[in-house]
DNA sequence: CGTGCCCCCTGTCAGC
DNA sequence: TGCTGACAGGGGGCAC
């Protein structure tokens, strides 16, 4: 479900009743979304201080006093919700796993007598394509690395961009979706960022150089950074950590609007599919199938 | 080694 | 109303 839009803004939505709160319980209803060992999970996670809510592509990062780093992929469906206490909400529909926290800071809005605030880190998640891992500093270290650069960050430039797309022929989709390339994009945005860049969804990687590298550069930025500021795109599952919608949906460009006019020339949005996903575009705008 | 395809799982919706 | 099939934002594993 998420990409790197919709993880920033859950974390954006964790940092202040999370930094500086402290792990007091640890209930696992769904162990199957737990990567590795529950002993070690479990121990890891207790009594923990969590000292900094981050995001590496389109995972959510909870930095532990510990040195370990708890890391939570959404998969398709997953929610990171939190409830503070007293519960305002109904509970979620399909809990994992629950994190019982105290001491962070009082929920952005909501007034508080105390100047701390207690509650529940809930991963709910449906489908169960989602994933919780603990990692030590060291498999942190590791895995980070299999990931490509963070494209909002001031290091990924369009040079290092162009330099990327020569290293294989796959359809720019398949390059955009490889998160060893970039980190954080997904399928909404990928096809956002090709009709940015005006460029075909299948158009061999290796043929995009120079200028198409450099739109396709921009585009993917600027869509990105569009969406954080929209707080995410809710088509149907995800929700920010207070469970609410985000609204880039409505700012999308090509995405789930086959048949509906192109925004630069009107001529109709078509959908294409290839490795099992939909890819949308605009047949004026982003040329032929290559 | 790189690439593409299948599958993991549940919920929703269109069409009959 | 109820059934069936298509489809969904991700990613790991496997065959080629």
């Amino acid at each position: 479900m998420p990409e790197l839009p919709e993880a920033e803004t859950i974390v954006r939505g964790l940092a202040s009743p999370l930094s500086g709160a402290r792990i007091t319980g640890v209930r696992i209803l769904r162990p199957d979304l737990v990567d590795g060992p529950l002993p070690s999970f479990r121990q890891g996670l207790h009594r923990a201080g969590i000292e900094e809510v981050t995001r590496r592509g389109k995972n959510i990062v909870l930095r532990l006093d510990t040195g370990a780093r708890l890391v939570v992929n959404l998969g398709m469906s997953g929610r990171l919700l939190w409830r503070p206490e007293p519960p305002g909400d109904p509970p979620p529909s399909h809990p994992g796993v629950i994190l019982d926290v105290e001491g962070g800071n009082p929920a952005a809005g909501v007034p508080s007598s105390s100047p701390c605030s207690a509650g529940t880190l809930v991963y709910n998640d449906p489908r169960r394509f989602g994933r919780l891992r603990l990692l030590a500093p060291d498999a942190w270290a590791r895995w980070s690395s299999t990931l490509g650069p963070e494209p909002l960050s001031s290091t990924f430039t369009a040079a290092a961009l162009e330099e990327s797309l020569q290293g294989t022929r796959s359809p720019l989709r398949s390059f955009l979706l490889d998160q060893r390339k970039v980190a954080g994009v997904g399928n909404i945005y990928a096809s956002e960022a090709c009709f940015l860049a005006g460029l075909h969804p299948r158009t061999p990687s290796n043929k995009v150089h120079g200028q198409g590298a450099r739109r396709l550069h921009r585009g993917l930025r600027r869509v990105l950074r569009e969406a954080v500021e929209g707080g995410g795109t809710t088509l149907r599952d995800y929700r920010t950590a207070q469970g609410w919608e985000g609204s880039h949906q409505h700012r999308l460009r090509v995405y789930g609007r086959e048949g509906r006019p192109c925004p630069h020339c009107s001529a109709p949005i078509e959908r294409i599919v290839f490795s099992n996903r939909s890819a949308y575009f605009c047949p004026r705008c982003q040329g032929t199938n290559p």
